[in-house]
DNA sequence: TATAATCCGACTGAACTCGTCGGATTTTGG
DNA sequence: CCAAAATCCGACGAGTTCAGTCGGATTATA
């Protein structure tokens, strides 16, 4: 699954498209404008995600993308094994680390983990993340202390942060 | 928490130590040979062991490496962590991509993710993972049909193989 | 026909990872 | 006291992977 960068612009962007996507499809320029993405980096993961079969494109102006199912039924985890291709398996699949024709002793643990992560990304849908975004810019409204133009979210730097890279 | 390779080499030396720990201490030279591990890339892991409190060394000839602790005290998680430092979270912690000031969108679902890994590494004890490499040497004598020379272990290439590279 | 947009493959700079190497230090046994 | 067994340590390098760019092709609209 291998949880990179590119697995995380990929989410971001595919809730923006989700948020945005009324009738009119989603241009990615609007998206690279919003999120602060390339536009060609934007470019290289939709067509990933378009032949993952995730988004469908529209060509030409007043083109874009629009979500190919209902977000509800869109999880992290498919945005991610569509963009983040797995490696060759090869790791412990085989004879590489399991030595002398036995299972590796810890072939059943990693295993293990990976599906735990498959199930916990599984869990997540895109619907859930547009709504927790759009709780979250309930809140902001409606504890309007300071000009909207100053507000800094205050830094909380997780004590988990580190693990994987997030 | 970053999950490379050499954190599952840890993991696995970490095992052999524990297996073969009597009065003795366990040389890095044994367990090489059993893992098929370069000797030079275990003394790399077993100084970040040691600083990590994880096992107890003893110079000079007849010395080698002990468990500090009880290997039902010692988990996946923590061998993990000693080992693969963690990076620079200046991922999502900061103003990277969280933009505008605003958390990043996807923030929430990372933080979530992390927490859950470690958790699950956390519940696995080094003494779990020896009692079943006990056991499958147990279930292996037990049914001697072929000559163990030649016993090939089935390769069952997981769907979930690619996953995190494992 | 100009323009807005997706589409695509190749490429590069940078970072990171795996693993090595040479040597220093400590301790045991003869 | 000395040789050998072992841990200890930092630096280094080859290879790989990743993030992101670039130039251009294709498609559709107006």
């Amino acid at each position: 699954m291998k949880l990179t960068t590119k697995g995380r612009f990929a989410v971001t962007a595919m809730i923006d498209v989700a948020m945005h996507n009324a009738q009119e499809p989603v241009t990615l320029a609007e998206v690279s404008e919003r999120q602060k993405i390339s536009l060609s980096y934007l470019e290289q993961l939709f067509g990933k995600l378009r032949r993952a079969g995730l988004v469908a494109s529209v060509r030409g102006p007043g083109g874009g993308y629009n979500l190919a199912r209902p977000s509800a039924m869109v999880s992290v985890a498919d945005i991610i094994v569509a963009v983040d291709e797995p490696i060759d398996a090869t790791r412990c699949g085989g004879a590489q680390n399991c030595h002398e024709g036995e299972v590796c002793l810890t072939h059943d643990l990693w295993a293990g983990l990976n599906a735990h992560i498959f199930a916990y990304l599984r869990g997540v849908s895109l619907q859930s993340l547009v709504d927790a975004a759009h709780s979250r810019d309930a809140l902001r409204k409606s504890a309007p202390t300071k000009p909207a133009t100053v507000v800094l979210q205050e830094r909380r730097p997780s004590l988990l942060a580190p693990l994987l890279g997030v």
